[in-house]
DNA sequence: GCCGGTCAAGGTCTT
DNA sequence: AAGACCTTGACCGGC
């Protein structure tokens, strides 16, 4: 079990996903802030390493406006030797790592200049994972999409399209229940038509979910996760205390997450926490699983 | 310098 | 048909 936390380190100055606006768009610009952005991935990886953090989600605009038609430069080229050097430090200590398109990217819309903008942008979050030379565990994680009303066909839409896509880009493309619409039921379901790996979001099933106990969704989805995509990814969270129901908490609450631990024993998997206060939680998060066996740090 | 309106992108719900 | 909200950080123009 390694443990995570998402794109942003709070006690580091850099930024992973420093990006700019599409007015002031330029070749130079985009140059410059990928170039920052590689060094403080490098950075943040370091810091990890010490800490024992050993599961990281790399931010989606790392190149900015990769799959906008405004970036017609060679990127994969001009950054290649840098993007295998990060790849190497990652495979060298162990790391496990995601990305995760937004909230844009729809496989499921009804609407063809959606679902191509999204092919896009898959293509260019695989492709960063490639020229680091990372294998089929390290995941692009994406939510089924809009429900439109009826989401038996919002699944049957997503299959088809997922079938379209380059082989590379199948092998690190799993689906994540959300907190509106698809549970991990509709995920599963959406598993056995196309086989596609099903990441559970402990979060989103208590918000959105039939209220199943903990395991025994794990125990559903570890088996959609064949040997070449490593173990089940997991991301948890927990509510913020007076907030709106799906807002996540602003620092890890260590009862919950110890529970969270007991109930899921002896299931392995790594887990990444969606908290807003980032690395602080981590922290405490991996004081609190050292003496599980299932930790790796 | 500092403040805060605004930012590529979709979906859903309200009016 | 159009607009607000979701959710988030930080860019960037205006002061």
């Amino acid at each position: 079990m390694r443990i995570g936390y998402p794109c942003i380190n709070q006690s580091l100055e850099c930024r992973v996903g420093r990006t700019f606006r599409l007015a002031s768009y330029s070749e130079e610009r985009l140059i410059e802030t990928v170039s920052r952005n590689l060094d403080c991935l490098e950075e943040i990886l370091a810091y990890n390493v010490e800490h024992g953090m050993l599961f990281f989600r790399i931010a989606s605009d790392i190149v900015p406006f990769a799959s906008h038609p405004v970036n017609e430069f060679d990127w994969q080229e001009h950054f290649r030797e840098r993007f295998e050097k990060v790849g190497s430090y990652i495979r060298s200590n162990g790391f496990r790592i995601s990305m995760h398109p937004d909230q844009f990217n729809v496989l499921n819309s009804p609407k063809q200049d959606v679902v191509e903008r999204t092919f896009a942008e898959l293509i260019y979050q695989c492709e960063v994972l490639d020229l680091m030379k990372l294998d089929s565990t390290a995941k692009l994680q994406i939510h089924l999409g809009g429900a439109y009303g009826d989401k038996g066909s919002g699944i049957k839409r997503f299959a088809r399209r997922y079938e379209r896509l380059d082989e590379r880009l199948k092998q690190r493309l799993v689906v994540e229940n959300d907190d509106k619409s698809y549970t991990v039921e509709d995920c599963m379901e959406l598993h056995e038509i196309c086989g596609i790996p099903v990441l559970y979001d402990h979060f989103h099933h208590i918000c959105n979910g039939g209220g199943e106990p903990t395991d025994q969704m794990l125990h559903l989805i570890s088996d959609t996760w064949v040997q070449a995509d490593g173990d089940p990814m997991v991301d948890y969270s927990s509510q913020l205390a007076g907030g709106k129901k799906g807002q996540h908490t602003e620092s890890i609450d260590l009862d919950d997450f110890s529970a969270f631990l007991q109930a899921t024993e002896g299931i392995d998997f790594d887990v990444m926490l969606e908290i807003k206060d980032k690395q602080a939680s981590a922290l405490k998060a991996i004081e609190a699983a050292r003496s599980d066996p299932r930790f790796s740090g």
